[in-house]
DNA sequence: TAAACAATTAAATAATTGTTTAATTATTAT
DNA sequence: ATAATAATTAAACAATTATTTAATTGTTTA
């Protein structure tokens, strides 16, 4: 199991975690959207997958990776931890910001 | 300015970050927490400026390391962004785990 | 079964990152 | 001024991570 943080520390594997936040994907689809090879794709998504922000189906020759969103909350709630703000805090941001969202 | 991901990216970085929760601190006070040797704290310490995730005050000789509150509250909101989950589902989940903290 | 396609693994190399020892800067106290 | 302390920067080295080309595995379709 590879460490979130690593994970997410590179700019490409954040780029299709961006890319997975639509729809699920197979890496050819993905290619398209990127510079750089099927291997280097490849490597990234494995990465990703070990750290279990995405997952895999298989539908014939293909492969489906989608974005694992159960993971993504744990990764909010130790950051939430990390800085150690109250949740109070943090909720009232929320609203905040929900708030400024309605007025657009 | 270095990436905030890549300063969080590394195990140390996280838990100088996590020492510095408690309260502002030295340098040489951190050292006897840790294990590494002075200059590799400094190099640490200069990354998680550079991220904006602490802030640094002189004091005659010693410099005083502090957490950056703010910073840490946009990381957090870059991550709901990113998984585009809705605020809504962030609330409950912290409501949640803030009853769950009330019957322990 | 042979050709085409999707995706991966392997091996080699390039690039980045982290740690160490030694030297340096800046501040305080004698 | 000089010695002592706090912390940093510099230079060298070690370790990790990312990218590439080439080879391989598995699946479909003609």
């Amino acid at each position: 199991m590879e460490s979130v943080w690593k994970a997410v520390a590179d700019d490409s594997r954040r780029e299709i975690l961006m890319l997975l936040r639509k729809r699920k994907m197979t890496p050819s689809e993905m290619t398209e959207h990127f510079h750089f090879t099927a291997p280097a794709l490849s490597s990234h998504l494995r990465i990703l997958k070990s750290a279990d922000l995405v997952t895999e189906e298989k539908l014939g020759k293909n492969r489906y990776y989608s974005l694992n969103e159960k993971k993504s909350l744990e990764v909010v709630n130790f950051f939430e931890k990390m800085w150690g703000y109250n949740l109070n805090s943090l909720k009232e941001y929320l609203e905040n910001k929900e708030r400024k969202k309605g007025h657009e």
